[in-house]
DNA sequence: TGAAGCTCTGAATAATGGTTCACTTCTTTC
DNA sequence: GAAAGAAGTGAACCATTATTCAGAGCTTCA
């Protein structure tokens, strides 16, 4: 036997693979799924289209790759405001939606590609698999919420889907406008309506929509 | 000149065109559209795939107009609901969400279809249309509200987004189920989240789950 | 250095599904 | 009933793209 994987090739190998995640994610980002060929993609990455195939089995397994990746973030983000954060359940409610919302009005074309763009089947089953993260996630804090007597009694598993349902939705305008006029009174006013959604009584004073992270 | 079309003739194309986009609609409410082709939805019409030219200039075009004639119609209902129904603003939003939701209930295959199951281009662009619509209408009743001084202060054009959004994700996964056990208590809970989202008091009282349309 | 075994390339292939079109069938009119 | 012209048919056509694969070029190691 006269070849063996050395582990310096394997990094090699790895790294390419990580490279065109990326400069996939970057496709994508900018001119959505739908024209994110697998050509147009290995070109952005430096290679040829057959060479994606040594990564990934199918393109449909390399845009789930993308979308999971991206959207892990940002729910690995969320997940730490709404749990890691300080401060009582509905502070750290208005604080995730106003992180989550800034996150996504800073990196417009990643965020509408994986909230609202149009795509592959594969792809939109990731996407509802995530909302459903997402509302777990939040249903979690509105329990906490709730037990701890700063919510009113509700279903937290519907309050939870309306807030994700609600968030994409006002988010997907600004995200698809070129100016970014007026981030900040987007993300004071949904932060407000969300907490009147959850039925915390409204106190401006416990929303900073400083600190973008 | 040996043939005109006759008034009868014009009768019956219309008619065909007719039939085509109501067979496609159903053909759609059961398989999605990512399954409806051209070929399916012309059997299920009775006629051949050629013929489907003879009344739309492309696929797309169908698909759009089937769109456009389910959504026109459940927005005509909640207009009717949210502008000619009876009541101050704030009950009139709560029957308006009660109406949708039931009738999404009642036609789930199309509702999902409508609100949420994968599709081509053109009829992504047909829905984020008719969501700015029904944002619209819901905008309308909550500035109407405000003006009475029944909601507080906010931004009409947010709630209102957030209300569509909210009411289409908490809808998807009661309509993807089999089961449609508690719709009822699903409504009552849809609905009061709403109202706590816009800053109504909370009156149980005002929400009247019956009457379905 | 050279044999072995890998990665990379990109043109050829394959599969899908919308669209066309030569032909058949039906309607109208004289 | 026959000519004129429209509608209907469905198999062939075409466009688009993901995927494959034979050959070129590297890397490893004796």
């Amino acid at each position: 036997m006269a070849y063996r994987k050395t582990p310096a090739e394997q990094d090699r190998l790895k790294a390419a693979r990580e490279h065109l995640v990326e400069q996939a994610t970057t496709v994508v980002a900018e001119v959505g799924w739908a024209n994110a060929s697998v050509t147009v993609v290995a070109a952005a990455a430096g290679m040829s289209a057959g060479s994606v195939y040594q990564h990934f089995p199918s393109k449909a397994a390399l845009a789930i790759e993308v979308f999971r990746r991206a959207s892990g973030r940002e729910l690995e983000v969320l997940g730490e405001v709404l749990h890691g954060g300080d401060g009582d359940a509905v502070h750290r409610l208005a604080q995730g939606i106003a992180v989550f919302a800034r996150r996504a009005l800073e990196r417009r074309g990643l965020a509408y590609a994986l909230l609202a763009a149009p795509t592959e089947p594969a792809v939109g089953e990731q996407r509802l698999e995530f909302r459903r993260r997402y509302r777990e996630l939040f249903a979690q804090v509105i329990r906490e919420g709730v037990a701890a007597g700063l919510l009113p009694a509700q279903d937290p598993e519907i309050t939870a889907a309306a807030l994700t349902g609600a968030i994409g939705e006002v988010l997907v305008d600004p995200l698809a406008a070129h100016d970014d006029g007026a981030a900040d009174a987007l993300v004071a006013e949904l932060t407000a309506m969300s907490l009147r959604c959850a039925g915390a009584r409204v106190d401006a004073r416990s929303v900073h929509p400083g600190g973008s992270r």
